[in-house]
RNA sequence: UCCUUCUUAGCUCAGCUGGUUAGAGCACGUGACUGUUAAUCACGGGGUCCCUGGUUCGAGCCCAGGAGAAGGAGCCA
């Protein structure tokens, strides 16, 4: 007799079937009650042990944390906690947790404790929810690209372009650390290190992704990217997963859809997958919120923002409307904003966006034509001049979630721009390539993972969403 | 990197205006109970009050420096 997950053995219609489960103790009551958990649900089947079946020193070895095995009869639950329970005829311990030791406690740990804790906070109902709905989502994403006949390309983790405008990069490099070797200008010599050349850590797949798309038609990366900003915010990472589509033919407008779809498409397949894990988070919110005054609780539940998010349209604006609607707000007005919105052309502060997003429209917002000062070389100019193609999906309680483009395809445009903003010509020759046979309008966006992770969660901290999360100064595990 | 706040038992926290032997709940151990739902009840063990220095008759509490963490800002996804 095979094992059976708790999954399935919760479904099951209790016909007094015999069964074999394995898991992890979560508590142990009364001598009496398991509540074991594998994994494959955030629900727990709860075996009983009868008196007398186990010796007192095999009784003692259940703890929380333990690992076992039980094997017995699977019956409609005498309880009223749950459907069904699986009565035990015998029960073996294959790994003993000490309890003393054992870090886990069936209470409430500090979300701050359980970060220190990452190799064992999987094995909490929170950790266990959230890293449940982010595989789905991962899945979701393949499925949805799938499905539209992208083809999923794999961009370089190394990379020798310094020139992709997206941060600090972290250098990659075999060189001898203590005895690194210079030229006769004295400056590093970087002719000698392992590809002949300085290289680091890819900030983003986009360039290599363009080149694909003028091949393919659409393409998608999804992978791994580093950057070494000193950044502590609940929001970045220095090590995350971007998603980043690249589509030929495909113009600004064309690029929200797919983005908005691609949004709805997910948040959608986590909530008819991970209906019991989604259930679990809102509940887990809704106690938290219990600790805040009134005004500052949210007036829809994590279940119904999801919803509304999926059945609802995004706002879409452009960076010009956004600055009007800012200036004439009360907000402005009344000097609510520690920076005062008066001029076209300024960047939009986090205060601003979250205005937009949480106060103004209250639903996620697409912001596009940005002016170009701001803004990526590679960006598509418009005819006034001053701004260009870009857009931005901001989303409530998170901010930027997806920031994307319809790319500059003329040659000349694209050079001038470069020139303009001190990006090295030739060394992206290649990239220019594109612009060179065959260029024709194109688009694409990047969004960023752990960032849908945290909305579709409900999770506020970035670090909660990842296993293991590298930030400056944080790289255990 | 900047600003603010925090650091007391394994965890979550209390500790009054600077005053005697630093407390609680949970966890853990022992015992009782045995259809429990983070079981309950009784008893018990458990402390470098983040570190270093200073002020004071006396510092968990005040001052200075350092470390770590959290939140916010900037950068961005």
């Amino acid at each position: 007799m095979s094992r059976v997950k708790v999954k399935a053995v919760l479904g099951l219609k209790p016909e007094s079937q015999e069964i074999t489960v394995k898991g992890w103790v979560r508590t142990f009551r009364n001598n009496q009650f398991i509540a074991l958990n594998d994994g494959s649900t955030n629900n727990n089947l709860q075996v009983v042990v009868e008196l007398g079946l186990l010796d007192e020193t095999t009784l003692k070895r259940i703890t929380t944390g333990a690992a076992i095995s039980a094997k017995g009869t699977l019956i409609a639950s005498l309880g009223k906690g749950q459907s069904v329970e699986l009565v035990a005829k015998s029960i073996e311990i294959l790994g003993d947790s000490d309890a003393e030791k054992y870090p886990l406690q069936p209470k409430k740990h500090s979300l701050e404790f359980l970060r220190e804790i990452a190799h064992l906070r999987f094995r909490t109902n929170t950790f266990g929810a959230v890293f449940r709905i982010r595989h789905s989502l991962a899945y979701a994403v393949h499925k949805f690209f799938h499905e539209k006949g992208f083809v999923y390309l794999h961009t370089p983790i190394i990379t020798a372009s310094d020139a992709e405008g997206a941060g600090e990069t972290f250098a990659v490099t075999n060189f001898d650390l203590n005895n690194i070797p210079k030229n006769d200008k004295g400056e590093i010599d970087f002719k000698q290190d392992f590809f002949g050349k300085h290289t680091n850590l890819t900030v983003s797949g986009q360039l290599e992704g363009e080149l694909a798309a003028m091949a393919f038609g659409d393409i998608y990366t999804f992978g791994p990217t580093f950057r070494a900003e000193n950044s502590n915010t609940t929001r970045h990472l220095a090590e995350f997963w971007m998603i980043e589509p690249e589509m030929a033919f495909y113009d600004l407008n064309d690029n929200m859809d797919l983005a908005e779809e691609l949004l709805h498409y997910v948040i959608n397949y986590a909530l008819e997958n991970n209906k019991e894990d989604i259930d679990f988070l809102t509940q887990r919110l809704l106690e938290e919120e219990k600790q805040k005054p009134q005004n500052e609780r949210s007036e829809m539940n994590l279940l119904e923002k999801l919803q509304f998010c999926v059945n609802n349209k995004f706002e879409r604006v452009t960076y010009t409307e956004a600055i009007a609607i800012l200036k004439d707000s009360n907000h402005n007005k009344k000097k609510k904003f520690q920076y005062l919105v008066n001029e076209w052309g300024v960047d939009l502060q986090s205060e601003h966006e979250r205005y937009l997003v949480e106060k103004h429209f209250n639903k996620p917002v697409i912001l596009t034509d940005y002016p170009k000062n701001i803004k990526a070389f590679y960006m598509r100019q418009n005819d006034d001049g001053k701004t260009v193609r870009a857009m931005d999906i901001l989303f409530p309680g998170i901010g930027e979630i997806v920031g994307g483009s319809q790319r500059e395809e003329r040659l000349e445009k694209l050079e001038t721009r470069m020139k303009e903003m001190n990006i090295p010509v030739e060394e992206l020759s290649w990239y220019l390539d594109t612009r060179r046979f065959g260029a024709c309008e194109h688009a694409g966006f990047g969004l960023g993972f752990e960032r849908l992770v945290l909305f579709v969660t409900g999770m506020t901290n970035i670090r909660d969403v990842i296993p293991f999360p590298r930030t400056p100064n944080n790289c255990e595990f």
